[in-house]
DNA sequence: CTATAATCCAGAATAATTCCAAAGTAAGAA
DNA sequence: TTCTTACTTTGGAATTATTCTGGATTATAG
């Protein structure tokens, strides 16, 4: 027995979900895993083939897709024209400078939730989330020009 | 004096934000107020010049820029690669069918204000909104193929 | 009515994403 | 281990959404 490896927790949760495991899609989903921003689909292709060619664009938007299907990772939407990616999977919030852009995570349980009583009749709410705007430590701090 | 008209309010709502009065952006403007949806670009072009020619498509992103740049307008992101645009000033949430895609408002009085006390400290917060999926009433009593 | 700065337009340019058809490969079966 | 085959990857072309461009048009002040 012993620790199981990052490596293999990983291999493990893609063929638990249905997804053969090519280098590529695991590049993809272990470097998803160990960020705590959300990056851009340009910014995943920069940062996994920095040090020799690991995957194509097309693949990626492709991984990104089967994971997405299985649930393994999601887009995040908050910025105009710009698509994010996220693989965490367990439901959170997200805050958003207004001032240098950058994305953060809140945990799903810094809000109660929301009274859902008085939307109208005839919704069914099957999930939510909040964004929340405004500004971060380090443009509190930083003059503003 | 009597009544001001729609037209009227319009215009002198409009320039009051200190934009130039054309018809292509009037049209825009008008064309959005009376709407409950909110229309891409596509949707909204088609529909001005749907009896004849009214703005082509390089004004009306010129026009959306413009009436957001005044607070006029806000672009609405709830889907991946679709944005749409809302004439609704005045803060409010959205819902959003996962069936048939449908948005709707959600009055801002809707929900209570999330407590932030929860929200690590550095992060200030400038604003915040809900978005809530779910199913919608025609969603609800169509079978689903 | 005129001048002019703002605005408009059609079409070209750009950027993000998807499609395609050929070549490659993971993983179960023999 | 080797075979088999359905699923993947890939570079480049195609598609789609949005922005840019340069000349024509027009709202508005005086």
């Amino acid at each position: 027995m012993g620790t199981q490896s990052t490596k293999d927790t990983i291999v493990n949760t893609l063929k638990l979900k249905g997804l053969r495991v090519t280098p590529q899609r695991y590049a993809v989903y272990a470097n998803l895993l160990h960020r705590t921003d959300h990056p851009t689909v340009e910014t995943l292709l920069t940062d996994l083939n920095r040090d020799f060619p690991v995957s194509s664009q097309a693949t990626v938007y492709s991984s990104l897709q089967a994971l997405q299907q299985v649930g393994l990772v999601r887009e995040v939407l908050l910025e105009e024209g710009v698509t994010r990616y996220d693989a965490n999977a367990t439901p959170h919030h997200h805050f958003r400078c207004n001032y240098c852009g950058v994305i953060e995570d809140i945990a799903w349980e810094a809000f109660h939730s929301p009274d859902f009583s008085k939307l109208r009749p005839g919704l069914t709410v099957e999930g939510y989330e909040v964004i929340v705007h405004g500004k971060c430590d380090r443009c509190q701090t930083e003059a503003v020009d």
